[in-house]
DNA sequence: TGGATGCTTCGATTAGCATCGAAGCATGAA
DNA sequence: TTCATGCTTCGATGCTAATCGAAGCATCCA
């Protein structure tokens, strides 16, 4: 007994409903600040205040200060990994909050996860990618293949760039809607970057959404949505 | 704001140091009555009794009444599969709770992670499959090879009966002291059971430690450990 | 049938913590 | 300097939930 890390304070910091609001809400990726968390939350910014210090001493969030604002993101992809796993048992057990209507459906299609493209066509985009041969490995161990990086190039992402950080470049995310695993790391990052830049989505500023155009859609088919279909065939 | 499913329901649940303290002690795969999961959790009965209609109720859990026991285990994969998410952010915190020493040694080498081996042992036979082209995909997607599966018939695992279960039968999970994926699923519970059976490695019945035997470690150096050392040199 | 064991339910107590008003501090603008 | 904005600290309040004693229920054994 009492072996190993002790869970029990980092899962009551984010038991709190306040608190689990504001880590919801910084799933998007976006870096926010107290005051819009306070709001996000539906608390006052004294708790909210409060509520930040505790999670970022708990090392959830990493804060920034710019000029007095003080912006706070999640701390790192791990978090978000694990927030997005306590969605998926929240939604096995019926723990849905959502309420049912074009939003649900918007969500489950296509929406931000820690800055990368998660739902159905997060999923899409995956499994094109594995099925192309363009990613190969396991979790953690996902690569990059030699086709990839040259499909990725040609797809107008800087790989160079990308390579420096030192975060991983691919990871496998799970899925609380679709159950299964969608494309992390920075390489999902600058996938869903790339895709803005092209016009082929838009993020909604006020929930995680991301809306695509129906060019958009078509194009995002043809790169990656049909190859599954076309081997099944 | 409130998109999503209710994540602070669920980490409330797991927030609990009581509860917190009887889930780890499930992640050893066994399943426990109130009685045991009591005294580890070192509360009266009764308050365990409430805590575990709570988990249940909750969709963690899964009781299994025997005579006048009552078991628990965890509901599935997927807790399992949070819960070591939580013990790596617990662990990237600090919040190590445990007494350095041997026992901490033993754990970070070889432990129970919901009845399959994890930990650096773990990490080695992830890690050799893979690079012996036994294992392919990634995470949910991971499956056996050709190649892979006349491996594991020849190790003495039979996996036609693995095949039947409607568990995956491949999983990765990421481990909390290695920092990297294990093979989970129905074919990592398989593993541990082949390597118990050969006599290679034993459970510790008070804690989540496995203990290799000189000649076991020996065997499964020869079978799996020295794969990335060969390639390597 | 009587007693022992394992678990659940009920009720009362208590402690921890979220919450907010008020005041204080820092930053930026005029 | 003075005012406005954004955040933090302090103190008081109130509520939720964990805890356990006591009693009740179910199962097994003799």
């Amino acid at each position: 007994m009492k072996d190993g890390p002790d869970i029990a304070i980092i899962a009551a910091l984010i038991g709190d409903p306040a608190r689990a609001n504001m880590l919801t809400a910084l799933m998007s990726g976006k870096a926010l600040t107290v005051s819009e968390l306070a709001a996000e939350a539906g608390v006052t910014i004294q708790t909210a205040s409060a509520h930040l210090s505790k999670m970022h001493e708990g090392s959830l969030l990493r804060p920034l200060k710019q000029g007095r604002h003080k912006y706070f993101s999640l701390a790192n992809e791990q978090v978000a990994h694990v927030l997005e796993g306590l969605m998926g048992l929240a939604a096995g057990a019926g723990h849905l909050r959502m309420r049912t209507g074009p939003r649900d459906e918007r969500l489950r299609k296509a929406r931000v996860c820690y800055n990368h493209l998660a739902g159905e066509m997060g999923t899409r985009l995956f499994d094109s990618l594995l099925a192309q041969g363009h990613l190969a490995g396991t979790d953690d161990a996902l690569s990059l293949t030699g086709k990839g990086k040259r499909f990725v190039a040609e797809f107008g992402i800087d790989i160079e760039r990308l390579g420096k950080s030192r975060a991983p470049l691919c990871r496998a995310c799970l899925d609380w809607s679709a159950r299964r695993p969608h494309l992390g790391g920075g390489l999902g990052r600058a996938f869903l970057a790339r895709f803005e830049e092209l016009g082929w989505a838009k993020r909604d500023p006020d929930s995680r959404a991301i809306a695509f155009s129906p060019r958009g859609e078509r194009a995002f088919g043809e790169v990656f949505g049909d190859a599954f279909g076309a081997e099944r065939s």
